[in-house]
RNA sequence: GGGCGCGUAGCCUAGCCUGGAUAGGGCACCGGGUUCCUAACCCGGCGGUCGAGGGUUCAAAUCCCCCCGCGCCCGCCA
């Protein structure tokens, strides 16, 4: 059940003439009953998909409250008072609810013209002019992903989906950490001869390095036992310091940024079979280079709140920013003169103000904290705009605990993807055994890279979220397959009948069957969907979304013969080619690819 | 200790922003369905003190308070 609430009735929902010819009606059969209300007031206590009794309903008990009225008697009254009109079939009061029944036909002639007309852009929202920055994934670039950051991409990815299927002009970014003692780690090792290795760290390389192994994972593959061996060592510690410091003094080893582009391409290559690019790509260390950050530095020296340490480091006292008592003062500059994580990313952030009209963050519950002093630092030089930040929870595994790459629980999405396909490919073979080879392959590639994305998805991201193998690999049920499925399904029928590519002319009422109309319905409420999904970042509702869509079209598909049906035939052809529309436009925004045939 | 998030059937989950009529799905389990457009499907059944308590309200899974449990963070790391 969903409020009307924003009042509004765009062009692009087929349900806006209705909308306005009920709220027209009722206003009309309150004044009539002697009620004075404002059609705005009307119009957020309107409920759509309101259930069994109808398509909208009206709660009247608010009305009664004012009106000293009892609810039932004045929805019998509204009612009897409300008019017949093309839209609206019939008025019934049922207890303290006027229930609106649209008329059928008029709804499915208005939502299949709708699809049609707008195709690809079905569910969609009108452009706008502001600009938005999507930033999401930024993961370090010290080796493969594993499932936890896959998380980021996913979610992030789908809401630059959504927000530009909403009308907003997004640009995606994913910010690249070239700065930290991680990326330094990977520098010190691959820069060192390979005589000169501990053994410990050798060990990890020797052996197993596989011809045509992804950059990632080759270059990465060193990095635990890096992380471990520095703890022992300090003479090594002080090599990669002096990285550090190369590198923040803008004078990196030349193999520096070519190291750390090697392993990134590997990481996006992984990305890219889940359909995840990015617009564009920001150097931490770009920030340094160009001044910006020492920039921001001069501003928080001044700022309110500004005080310095005993050994020389800055910092804002940000008691009154609701911080944690231990982390209320915010170190912006060390003592030896060097910058922070936080204070570059507040370079940053300003870039990203200068060109984009909105902001949004997409960062695991670990940055909730780095979150809020960024916004403590920008209020401090003065900044009004913040970002929207998306925070998401951790991806556990059952023995408990975080996914940690150095731990050895992580669950890279290499292997998981490898083992999807495995799985997905066994499936397609098993039931056609007609399918060329190639076609077998890409069929399974796009149904395991579905079932990973949609298993993610699903899920609201501030769910913790436990991984098993079992439910990740699922292709049955609320799956991604499933609504691939749907949709090789609705091409099948559309192939044929020998109509892939229309016109696909109807007429609404040989579309009586109760589960045609039901689809419509569904069909219909895509654009709301979309509007909401992305004006709130609930990501997840456009996956629950897609699953009624498939749903309610495979029980039209066993409830209602098309090809074989005699006058109904075109029509049932055009509900399919509209359902279809909308699944796949739905499986675009998910990011799932269309599959006419699995 | 403080901050943030989460708690809905055996398991997973939607709904919470914006309170509204019998809380939607999926998995598992039980019983059916394929001379017909793809059975990765469909139909039926089983299963709920919405973590506990209190408050606000005509009305609370939804808002407020408190408590319990779980996770994360609280660095001159990123």
């Amino acid at each position: 059940m969903s409020s009307a609430g924003d009042r509004s009735t765009p062009p692009s929902d087929p349900w806006s003439p209705f909308i306005e010819a009920i709220v027209a009606t009722l206003l009309e059969s309150a004044r009539a009953a002697g009620l004075t209300l404002a059609d705005a007031e009307l119009f957020e206590q309107l409920e759509l998909d309101a259930g069994p009794d109808g398509d909208v309903a009206f709660p009247t008990h608010r009305l009664a409250r004012q009106s000293g009225r009892a609810p039932a008697e004045l929805a019998g009254q509204l009612a009897a008072g409300c008019r017949a009109t093309p839209f609206v079939r019939a008025v019934r009061s049922k207890g303290a609810y006027v229930n609106f029944e649209v008329q059928p036909e008029r709804l499915i002639d208005a939502t299949l013209r709708l699809v049609f007309a707008r195709g690809a852009r079905f569910g969609h929202g009108e452009p706008s002019a502001d600009p938005v920055c999507v930033e999401h994934t930024s993961a370090n670039p010290t080796g493969p992903f594993h499932i936890g950051r896959v998380r980021n991409a996913i979610i992030g990815d789908t809401l630059a989906r959504l927000s530009r299927a909403a009308g907003q002009p997004v640009t995606t970014q994913y910010y690249v950490d070239d700065m930290g003692r991680q990326a330094a780690m990977i520098t010190w090792i691959w820069t060192k001869p390979r005589a000169e290795w501990p053994e410990e760290i050798r060990r990890t390389v020797d052996g197993e390095e596989a011809p045509g192994e992804k950059p990632d994972r080759h270059r990465g593959r060193p990095y635990p036992a890096i992380s471990a061996y520095l703890k022992e060592h300090e003479a090594a510690r002080a090599e990669v310091a002096e990285i550090v410091r190369a590198i923040e003094s803008g004078r990196p080893p030349p193999e520096h940024r070519t190291l750390t582009q090697a392993i990134l391409s590997g990481m996006l290559a992984s990305l890219e079979r889940l359909g995840i690019r990015f617009d564009e790509f920001v150097w931490e260390s770009d920030f340094l280079r160009d001044g910006s950050v020492d920039g921001v530095i001069e501003r928080l020296r001044v700022a309110p709140h500004a005080v310095r340490e005993e050994n020389g480091a800055w910092a804002i006292d940000a008691a009154e920013y609701g911080l944690p008592k231990e982390s209320t003062h915010v170190v912006f500059q060390r003592g030896d003169g060097t910058s922070l994580y936080v204070t570059r990313d507040v370079a940053y952030h300003l870039a990203k103000f200068a060109r984009f009209a909105r902001v949004a963050d997409v960062l695991g519950q670990d940055h909730q904290l780095h979150a809020r002093t960024l916004n403590a630092l920008l209020a401090e030089i003065g900044e009004p705009r913040r970002p929207e930040f998306l925070i998401y929870q951790d991806i556990t595994v059952p023995e408990g605990g975080r996914m940690s790459t150095r731990g050895g629980s992580a669950v890279w999405l290499d292997h998981l993807l490898e083992e999807a396909v495995t799985r997905a490919r066994a499936e397609v073979l098993r039931r056609r055994e007609d399918l060329p080879a190639d076609e077998v392959e890409r069929i399974a590639e796009s149904v395991a890279t579905g079932a990973v994305r949609y298993h993610i998805v699903r899920i609201a991201p501030e769910k913790p979220v436990v991984f098993r193998w079992e439910e990740a690999l699922s292709f049955e049920g609320r799956s991604g397959p499933f609504l691939q499925y749907s949709y090789a399904r609705a091409s099948s029928v559309l192939r044929k009948g020998g109509v892939e590519d229309g016109p696909y002319p109807f007429d609404a009422a040989r579309l009586a069957d109760p589960e045609e109309l039901a689809l419509v319905r569904v069909l219909a409420r895509l654009p709301r969907v979309v509007a909401y999904a992305a004006r709130t970042a609930h990501v997840q509702a456009i996956a629950g979304y897609a699953h009624d869509l498939a749903d309610q079209f495979n029980r039209f598909y066993h409830a209602v013969p098309v090809l074989s049906s005699g006058a109904e035939r075109a029509s049932r052809i055009a509900l399919v080619a509209a359902a279809r529309q909308s699944l796949g436009n739905s499986l675009d925004l998910l990011g799932l690819d269309r599959l006419a045939t699995m």
